[in-house]
This record gives structure tokens, sequence and C-alpha cells, in this order.
DNA sequence: ACATCATAGTAAATCGATTTACGGTCATTA
DNA sequence: TAATGACCGTAAATCGATTTACTATGATGT
């Protein structure tokens, strides 16, 4: 039980390094923000008076001047769930690209606790602000900002009301794909295993599905289609109810990788081999997908991008001071593995 | 897609108020800060300025006199790790109680990231850190703070090295219960499935398993002992292995609830039923444990509760300006369910 | 030789709060 | 009546940077 005694760490200031440079405090601003007319050699002095005295300037006095703390709220939902660290990913890896920091709140969903973090985050100065949020339909957007007016972007949630840009994944298009890659295999009858009907995603997906069919040609068949939650235990169930039937699917196509992965166990437990007696596809390109026997093909969900583009647009919206209330549909990518192949 | 021209946001100071309720800006201040002396009807006057302007005090200048960010820095080696969340929650819990934020940063385990932040969180002035990892004996602790010297304590890991608090759980103790529990229910062979030996939980887990064993007299038999990974997988295959010994043992204590799960599944394929058969025990209360046939009994990690100590002991060596470098073990809880009963 | 201009550097104001030291009131006390 | 002291309030310095406006110097062009 070593006991530590911190010094007061007079903190080095601009001052100081001015000072031992031997030039005004000014300059050394000069040298620290990359400003030109000074001289190589004075600068070179400033330098090494900087690291001589172990110098690091203090952002907080810097932001109180220029009015910006070079740093971007992100306020989620649920950072536990499964596609929020992906979407963040992507977030900061623009912003720390442009300087940013990101502060992550978590809302645990309340809106009250999402008040209260906006509050502390315009507080702090923080530039913008990024709303994550997995979207059901019928659920009102999240509040309109409560104080002030800083640009903010809705990311995997969207809304028209607000002049507000929005990110969300083209649920259609990737369901498309996905549609399009079975009927180029060869299959003609194609089940569809959905999530809930509270998710906007479902009724694009299927909407994705129903207009590829209908283009190839082939009559929609409700007696095809199947919806449940989104996990395995679903896609496993709904997998039996589908292939029980008296004519059942050649494909099935999954709209959560975790669906897919149930299924493809009851599909096991009927002696049904995948691909040779029946292909599957999943959605979301979850980490286990790449993982499964056989390896799942599936449909990525394209999240890191999306969190790419909220950060681009919110340090947009930044520094031009102006932004639109447009949706933007990032598309999603097929990503083909060994759950399917052309039939004979 | 409509636009949206931010007004330039006049920003209301003190001074406007200060303006507004016929006062000096020292006197808001005072208001701001609960300071006495001032009378009741001076205050309902500032108050009412500051309302009416709508009034947010820019934290930003307030950091720069006070020197006090009021913010934790928290930086975790996997923000998607199972255990993570539980342990966020509990320091932001304590930090949120003390007008305390809490910056967030995922370092992704690699150390380059993690001096990275540090150093951001302390150009930013933030007023100490909780490091948060998982702890794998062998690993050198966490790098020392590169600049300055703030208070820091090492959460989910430890170090004998720096003057630094760290907090762990009582793995040892946990592992005393669940035997205990065990014998209790008077079992005499009790086999255990273990995660990886460069954990150092492990370790402690055995060594509680084995001294609790050897208290009640029963000889410690090394055939009764399995170590593989932490997962599912894991427990399936080596609850086979055990089980299909000579003398197999009448209990199990698995160390992670997957390990657990998966060899529930592995004993429902020996028609061997829990609990009537066959006792079995988890090891960290994750949220599906309660969720399995039968609900499963085990041992909590007292994830939350690390973090409030985490936060609360940082808090402290804020305030006070000191920092020994304890470690604390916190006691684990037992956490009856249905997967364990009295034997005849 | 003189006006012009590019370059280097500085003094001082500023951002929006907090805080110290001090100046009035007014009632109480000697 | 004068001194004391408890209250209430303010002026001004301060935190650590940035930035504007200005000065000084030397080079260039005519």
């Amino acid at each position: 039980m070593k006991y530590k005694k911190r010094t007061p760490v007079t903190k080095i200031t601009i001052q100081d390094v001015a000072l031992a440079a031997g030039v005004s405090p000014a300059t050394v601003s000069k040298v620290l923000n990359a400003v030109p007319y000074v001289s190589a050699e004075t600068e070179s002095r400033v330098r090494a008076a900087m690291d001589r005295l172990n110098y690091r300037p203090s952002s907080i006095a810097r932001s109180l001047k220029i009015k910006s703390t070079s740093t971007l709220g992100l306020i989620t939902n649920d950072l536990e769930g499964v596609f929020t660290m992906s979407m963040m990913r992507g977030v900061e890896e623009v912003a720390t690209q442009q300087g940013f920091s990101v502060f992550l709140c978590n809302s645990y969903g309340e809106a009250e606790r999402e008040r209260a973090h906006l509050l502390v985050l315009m507080d702090k100065h923080i530039d913008g602000v990024i709303l994550l949020n997995g979207f059901r339909v019928g659920e009102r957007p999240a509040p309109a900002l409560p104080v002030g007016n800083i640009p903010v972007v809705y990311l995997f949630q969207y809304t028209h009301e607000l002049a507000v840009p929005s990110i969300i994944p083209d649920d259609f298009g990737g369901a498309v794909m996905g549609t399009q890659h079975l009927l180029d295999c060869g299959h003609r009858r194609i089940g569809v295993i959905n999530g809930p009907a509270n998710y906007e995603a479902t009724h694009e997906r299927l909407k994705g599905y129903r207009q590829t069919l209908e283009a190839a040609g082939i009559p929609f068949d409700p007696a095809l289609i199947r919806a449940g939650k989104w996990y395995e235990s679903s896609g496993y169930a709904l997998a039996h109810e589908l292939m029980s039937q008296p004519n059942p699917p050649d494909a099935l196509f999954c709209m959560s990788d975790s669906l897919a992965v149930g299924a493809m166990s009851a599909l096991r437990e009927r002696r049904l081999r995948v691909p040779d007696d029946i292909s599957i596809v999943g959605f979301d390109n979850r980490a286990f997908a790449a993982h499964q026997t056989p390896p799942l093909t599936t449909v990525l969900l394209p999240l890191v991008e999306m969190g790419r583009l909220a950060g681009e647009l919110l340090l947009q919206a930044i520094q031009t001071g102006q932004q639109t209330g447009e949706i933007h549909r990032v598309p999603c990518q097929f990503i083909q593995r060994a759950s399917t192949r052309l039939t004979a």
C-alpha cells in the first residue's frame, strides 16, 4: 500500500514556452497553428522549447477562444446493440482523421436520459451530435434539440420532420441482391423468414424480394413468407414450418443472420443439406456468418460505411454551417459464401 | 430537401444575465454556484433573468478558471466485451450522481490507440481516468501515464507496480461459494470445466474450488478437472469428456455461464436430467443464465458494483489528491436457481 | 534615393466564466 | 455618538490560449 501525493503540477503554458524560446506568446501560437510568417529558425527554437518543457496546449483555453471543441457527441439508444459498435467505428474513423474526438453517450433508450445527455453535451460546447438509434415504424423521431442549435445527424433512423440528414441502410436494395442471387442460382420457390413487422426494414426487404420476383415473372406466393423475432429460435421454428408444407421452398432468404443460423439447424434436423438440397441466404453479415458450416452467403449491412457517412455529413455541416434534410440510403453489399450454389 | 441556415446564435453569457437582472456578473456567478450572501430577492431576479434569456453557463469558460472539467475518462480494451458495459454502467452511475460525465474511449486492445486516447483526454483536462481491461497473467499492466499526473484507477485488471488502486472480482471467493453450494447439495464428485490458463481468474477459481473441497475433507481429483476456451463449444465438448469417464462426476461447476450452457446441451444428449441426475453451476450470471431450461444456478460477477467502486475511488482521489495502490477484490454473489438441488 | 511590399515578430484585446479584495448599508453595542 | 460587524454587492484580476492591428526590417523596383 504505497502512497502517492500528487504534485500540484504547475501546468506549462504558452507563456512559459514563449519565455524559454525568447519570443512572444503570439509567436508560439503561430507555430502551434502553422500560421505563416515565422522564420524556420524561430520555429525550431520554439519547437525545442516546447518539448524541452514538455508542453501540451490546453484545449480548454483554445476552445474558449475559438469556440470549437473539436468534439462530436454520439448518443445511442443501445450501446450494446449488435450493430451499434460498427457504426461507431465508422464515425470515429472519420472524426479522428479530422482531429475530432467522439463523446459517446448511452441513453439506454430512455428519452429522459437522452435529453440530459444532450444538455450536458451542449454545455460542453461540442460541435455537433449524431443520434444513433434502431428505428421502428411509428416511433417518433428523437426529440428536437433542447437548446441552441448545433448540427445534428440521424444515424440508423430517419425523419422527414426535421431539416436534418438521416442515414439508413438500403434495405430494399439489399433484398433485391439476395433475391436476385437466389434466382440466378436457379431457384424458383424462395421462402422468406422475416423479422417483426414493427421494423421498417422488414417491409422494405419484403418489398425488394417481391419486386425482384415479379420482375423475373415469378408470382408472389404468401405461403412462402414467415415472420417472427430476429433471433435464432424464430429461424429454427419458422424454417420447420416452411419446410413441412406440401410444396416446400427450394431456397430460404432469412432477413437476419441469426434467423439463418436457426433455419440451418432446422434444415440439418430435416436431413437437408445446405447448399446441395437447399440454398440459404442471410442478412447483416454478422461476424459469425463466416464461421457457420457451410459459411453463410449473406447481404452485408453497411454499418461502418454508414458511420463514416454520418461523420462526414456532420463534419461538413459543422464546417459549412448548413445542413439539408436529406435521407441517405447506403447500399448493402452481397457476400457470396458457401450456403448457396447454382442448381442443376 | 429543406435548407436550414443556422443562425449565428449569439451565445448568452453571464454578462447578459447580469445586465438583464441589473446586477454584476459576480453576483450572477454567486447564484450559479450557490455562494452565500446574496439576498433572496436578488437571487430570484437573477434566476428569472436566467431562464428568460434561456441562459446556460459555458462549462468551457468555467473549466478554464477552476481547472476541472467534471469529466472522467474511461478507456477500455474492448467496448464490445461481454462484461464491459455492466462495469461502465456502474462507473457512470456514481459519476452522474456527483455531476461528472464519463468520456468513453475504445482502444481496441491496441497500446498505440490507448496512448493516443490518453493524450487527448489529458489535453481535454479530464479529472481522472479509469483503465478497463480484461487481464491475463503475464500481460504487462497498461502503460504508465504519458504526461502529467492525474488520478487513475485500474478496473478489471490490477497492478502492484503503480501506486494506483485496482479493482478485480473476488474469483476465489466466488468459486468457494459455488463449490460449497454443491457440497451442501450433497455432491461429492464435483467436476470442473474451467477457462483458459492465461486468465488469472481460472487459477483463482480452481484454488477456491480445491480449498473448499479439502476443507470438507474431500480429496482433490485431477480427473474431474477440464479446461478449454470460455465458450459454449468447450463446455459441450468437455462435459462429454468428463461424463464418459468410468466414474463420472455427479455435479458440474462451469467457470462461465457459456460453458455451462454448452455442458447442459451435452448432458441433454446423454439423457441426463438437470438437476435431477446431475447438478450444474455456472459463473458470471450473464443475462441468458436465467432463461435456460432449467434456469442456471450461478455465481454473479459483481461487475456493476466494481464499476461503482472504480468511480468512487477515482472521484475520491480527485477530491483528496491522494491515492493508494491497493487491490480491491469485490465479492461475488451466489445466485440460486433451478440447475442444482439437494440430493437424497 | 524613395516609395512599395513582403516578411517577422509583438502588444493587447478577447473568449466566458470565477474569485479576491474591497466598499457600502444598516442594525447592534459600548 | 461612534465603533463594530454581519450582509450584500461590485470592480478587476485571472485562467491559457487566439487574433487583430501594428511596428520594424530588409529587399525590390524605378
